[in-house]
DNA sequence: AATGAATGAGGGTTCATTCAT
DNA sequence: AATGAATGAACCCTCATTCAT
């Protein structure tokens, strides 16, 4: 019997409908600023189809962010797939997510919302565990690739995969958000380019993880930063 | 004529007065959840005159976050006083700072505000300037500090002194920010203390951003963060 | 044909299974408080079929209070039967129904329905005649039981039974109403048991009804009411 | 300065102006189908404005009712003051109060609410205490009315007074009720004129609670009822 | 007969802000 | 300068009912 199958499908395609309708409207107000109502309009649904699929607005916010958190996963598959040690697939990861940071910024400026301590509360918890499951995902590719680089004797053997992982990716994630923010005040008022202290950073942090060896040989590939410069 | 100043001295104390409601009725409920029935009752005072002292609810809300950038000002500066080298400061910098996150986690919070790029709008020009102005003047407290780092040959020629600061502020600030909110799920999770991650990620930077010789001296001092190793 | 009959059978066992999820969320929530998706999740049956059944929410609580009055007429045809004479009957009718107000309290509150004049629009004709025949066979029943006790000589010949029993039956009802709502009021700020109040009404409204033999010879039943005077 | 009582005269009006156009609203459409809407509308006034005087919907629908109950106290005032003895008085609340039902039905009508247990818990404490307190001083003169009559002998000296009032009110309340619902009903199908039911059971407990002397006197008094017969 | 997805019209309440006094 | 009454726009969520399948 295909006919439950295709209920199945049918309900799920409403459910992307729905996806779609909110993921605009979030982006062009934030969470805040949009309204069920305007959601609803743009899905061409009612208001209450919307509470049919998810529970609050808040619910629906964090559908769309666990849809940018995979976005950003599979980059991260794709990245580490096509790079060749784990060196040089850290210092790519850096890159693409500046890359996403460029192209998804609508998404990148969601994931604040995982910072405002307030919001926490609004959301029910089986949305919140499937978008910790997925950051989870993305934070065990990372940290895997930590822990190949030291087996392989590119990261020195006396870091902690899992701190490596949330030092670079924190002080990554950190400057970004002050790119998004203040970029033009710090080119003005200090002629500093936000965006080149990103992959300095990077760059900075991944030597100080890596053996004598390994610095040797992937000299050239982080030099690409210095390049850069103006 | 005393009487003008005497105005202007009543008039000074009595948006101090406001500050200390907002900041008191901020601190338990939050920006969103605050009201400014609560902020005028607990003033004492009618919701008419709080207009008349601050534009808008988000320009108090920025006041008293001013005071927080104040307090955290202060910080540095005594913190810089009573250090020996840059390098030494840098270092108690980065413990005075948790240290202010442990004791005025209130502020804390406040501060993400100026993360949130759908909230900028909502607040007046006069009263961003006033903020960033505070911020730059820490800013550059830390900017002096390496500095004069490079200069005495304790931190490298060749890195830039503005660049330093914001790597090593924005990474330390990103990780006190994954302690606040998600301390326990790593612990639980993982078995790692973010705490220490956050000690751990400062000895890094600074490390690397230090010259041989400097390095060679002040071993001891960032061992430190080994010794909180269990 | 046993096949219409059986899907006759199953259509009235459905019937019940509804009526019985439907009592259960009533009692619980009250009218106004319970859904029609609770009622149909209890039932194990879709809303729609619902809807099958009984035309709107307020048919489904008017017919849950019928079954209430089945329980009540049930219980009236009982005391009647097992009581002696009409005079007895009406005292034990009055004793029982204070019984049925205790055992069955939901039930009793479900009767306040009938009077807000509000909700009469929203049920249907079929329903209502329903409700008001179950009713009318009550009041026969105690109409009937007048109008033996005048035949018999121990009512009043001149008094009504209709109008009898109307009295009898409101005082009654309207100081159970009043015991249901505010017993604890009357009990502390006035010191009055209403319990004792409604008996004692039964009581003298009986008196007198009666015919001056019958009160003497009655005269030990009625005083029972005396006996629960602390 | 006449400033500040002018202002408290003002507030004191539009509180009045408020409750003009809920008393309105409500009479017509009953509590549930009102809304603020219509009741900020029909005051010309903002919506907002009517939570600055009434804390919710329920407790305007409450003050509205207590002008009901002012009404009726007045009333009953009235009617003590100018009926020569007790038993008359008790006589002619009977007929008043049944004035009042037919001259102020919607007031009636929202008396239900109170007996209503579900709505009881969406009012504020002050505004029920207020409700209360407008009805405890109609029920002490009724009750003051039985303890004078039962000291000047013509109620039965073994009745309490507070029993008798609650048993007379009551059973007339009750009855009008009755009226209010199914007077057509039981007027087609058992002839019975509920009216004069009404007045019957007026003078039926009074006639009961009467000591034989008073009943002798005032047996013209109580034979009105029967003139009503057609 | 049974389903259950879809509807869509509310509806009470909140609050930042204004402005006449 | 200070008041505080008034505003009014918003907004999330509910739920009885319908109807195509």
């Amino acid at each position: 019997m295909g006919i439950h199958e295709r209920k199945e499908r049918e309900k799920e395609q409403r459910r992307e409908e729905i996806l779609n309708a909110a993921q605009a409207v979030f982006f062009e107000r934030g969470l805040q600023n949009s309204t069920m109502d305007e959601i609803a309009e743009k899905a061409e649904l009612s208001k209450g189809t919307l509470y049919l699929y998810y529970g609050s607005k808040e619910d629906l916010y964090l559908a769309v962010m666990v849809r940018g958190f995979d976005l950003l996963h599979e980059m991260c598959v794709d990245v580490i797939g096509s790079s060749g040690s784990p060196v040089e697939a850290m210092w790519n990861l850096g890159k693409s997510y500046y890359e996403f940071f460029e192209k998804h910024r609508n998404f990148f400026h969601m994931f604040y919302f995982l910072q405002s301590p307030t919001l926490h509360k609004q959301v029910s918890p089986d949305m919140m565990e499937a978008c910790n499951a997925q950051t989870n995902k993305t934070w065990k590719l990372v940290i895997d690739l930590f822990q190949r680089g030291i087996e392989e004797g590119t990261f020195r053997k006396d870091i902690n995969p899992i701190e490596a992982a949330v030092i670079l990716w924190s002080s990554a994630n950190s400057i970004l958000i002050r790119i998004d923010n203040e970029c033009e005040r710090w080119k003005e008022q200090l002629n500093v380019d936000l965006v080149q202290v990103y992959f300095r950073s990077n760059a900075l942090f991944l030597e100080s993880m890596m053996t004598k060896d390994a610095y040797t040989s992937y000299a050239s590939l982080l030099s690409e930063v210095q390049t850069q410069t103006p």
